[in-house]
RNA sequence: CGGGAUGUAGCGCAGCCUGGUAGCGCACCUGUUUUGGGUACAGGGGGUCGGAGGUUCGAAUCCUCUCGUCCCGACCA
């Protein structure tokens, strides 16, 4: 992509409204636009990061079988009055009426819709397990919006539900999608935290929450400092559920299993969070399934959600510096971003920019006659995890590479150019 | 919803107290200049000051109402 063509509208100023660090940044760096409180429009490079979000979690997703559908945005209200969470769910949910005065409802989640789909067409335990998930908008009208994307009122979330037979078999779909969620977040390049958590007003005995650490994160965390010794092979719901780890309201330091000095604590930023609540909907809804002895039973369901909205903001808040957005390289917008110096090696920076894209590689190309100060400092900001910078040396055919996380610098061709940037995506 | 701020050009701000029809920086446009860290100079376009009402010869400035946005708290992915 060519930064003359490209809607990037990077600023300076520290937006007056933007008190955390990942707020300011996404809307210095020209990710965001705030339409209203807690409403956003995602512009070009915040699209593509949220792009290679929903690749990595529909990866994970898949590999372990579950199934991809869309809900609507808007549901009938009739369904959660079925539930008997209408009145419950409060003001959070945004209701109004189409034009034949049925209520409706923006959905702040989904549980009452793919319960409505499931009863309509599972009906013999044949059929079980199954677990469907989306990526969709959800509204949620909270009483105050804030830090940009990570508290918002709409805001993008995968959400998954699986449906079992038995109580066993839905534990163990617990277990694979706990297993999922630490694939899919190291597929990120992120490390979290499951938490113990407290189910809350969705219900239910079995509740985690996956927590990205930084210092500006929304909770107390407090966690064994094995969490940052495990081993890959470690990295398994039944290894980490042993150790111990929660949030400030569920911490109590005399029930605490583990000695004053491995505790830690740090601040943390709740990216997913997943829940086992048996037949809570299949109950209330009367989904009935018949299972291998030929009874009618009420399947046991579980949901999973992952913000991947918030995750934008997580991923800014416990990556950044001084400078700007420090993409990891799994999830950045561009691999590379390639800066020419001079508008005399115009033709030798097209070269490059062309071999970068022969090889697949996604690169911004700032081809603009800014000035080379504004330049740097862009690409600085954006965060790509490689510049190419294109000066003088590109008379002996030297082009310089620079890692944005280390500032580290090297000289080489632009043949070994393109070849450092395929290794560093190996 | 309680408490506190704030609303002047795309962004960040000054002007308001002591009324006399708007100014700075960045950004933008034109030209020259510069070329390894937001280069310099010159010229230029853009706002009637969130909205409504009132006081006054005259309101961005004073008064009333209203809307938006942000911060702290309760609440939350």
């Amino acid at each position: 992509m060519r930064l003359s063509s490209f809607l990037l509208p990077v600023s300076k100023n520290n937006p007056q409204d933007a008190q955390i660090v990942s707020h300011r940044l996404m809307i210095r760096a020209g990710m965001i636009y705030q339409n209203t409180s807690g409403i956003y429009s995602y512009l070009p490079l915040a699209q593509r990061v949220i792009q290679k979000l929903d690749h990595i979690i529909e990866t994970g997703l898949n590999k372990i079988g579950c199934q991809r559908i869309t809900m609507p945005t808007i549901q009938p209200a009739s369904l959660w009055i079925e539930s008997g969470r209408y009145g419950d769910y409060g003001k959070e949910m945004l209701k109004f009426e189409d034009r034949h005065d049925r209520p409706l409802v923006y959905g702040p989640t989904h549980e009452e819709v793919v319960t409505d789909i499931a009863r309509a067409y599972i009906k013999s335990y044949r059929q079980l397990p199954k677990i469907l998930y989306q990526i969709h908008w959800k509204f949620r009208d909270e009483i105050r919006p804030r830090f940009g994307v990570m508290r918002g009122r709409e805001f993008l979330m995968k959400d998954a539900y699986s449906f079992d037979e038995t109580e066993q078999g839905a534990r163990h779909t617990y277990e694979k999608m706990f297993n999922a969620y630490l694939d899919i977040f190291k597929m990120m390049g992120l490390n979290v935290i499951p938490l113990k958590a407290d189910p809350g007003p969705i219900g239910g005995d079995l509740s985690h929450e996956f927590h990205v650490l930084a210092d500006t994160g929304e909770s107390e965390l407090y966690y064994d400092e094995a969490f940052h010794e495990l081993q890959p092979q470690d990295m398994t719901m039944e290894k980490l559920t042993q150790l111990y780890a929660v949030a400030d309201d569920q911490h109590d330091p005399y029930q605490c299993s583990i000695p004053k000095e491995r505790l830690k604590s740090r601040r943390g930023i709740e990216v997913g969070h997943i829940f086992y609540f048996g037949d809570k909907y299949t109950k209330s809804m009367n989904m009935i399934t018949v299972n291998s002895k030929g009874e009618p039973i009420h399947p046991q369901m579980g949901s999973y959600g992952i913000g991947v909205t918030r995750l934008l903001g997580a991923i800014i808040e416990s990556s950044h510096d001084a400078q700007g957005i420090i993409w990891p390289k799994e999830v950045t917008p561009f691999q590379v971003g390639l800066i020419n110096l001079k508008e005399d090696h115009k033709v030798k920076a097209d070269e490059l920019y062309h071999h970068l894209l022969d090889h697949h590689l996604s690169c911004l190309y700032d081809d603009t006659d800014e000035g080379i100060g504004k330049k740097f400092s862009t690409m600085d900001l954006i965060g790509l995890p490689l510049q190419i910078i294109i000066g003088d040396r590109i008379q002996e055919n030297l082009v310089e590479i620079k890692i944005r996380h280390t500032g580290d610098r090297h000289i080489m061709s632009m043949t070994d150019a393109v070849k450092f940037v395929e290794d560093f995506y190996m």
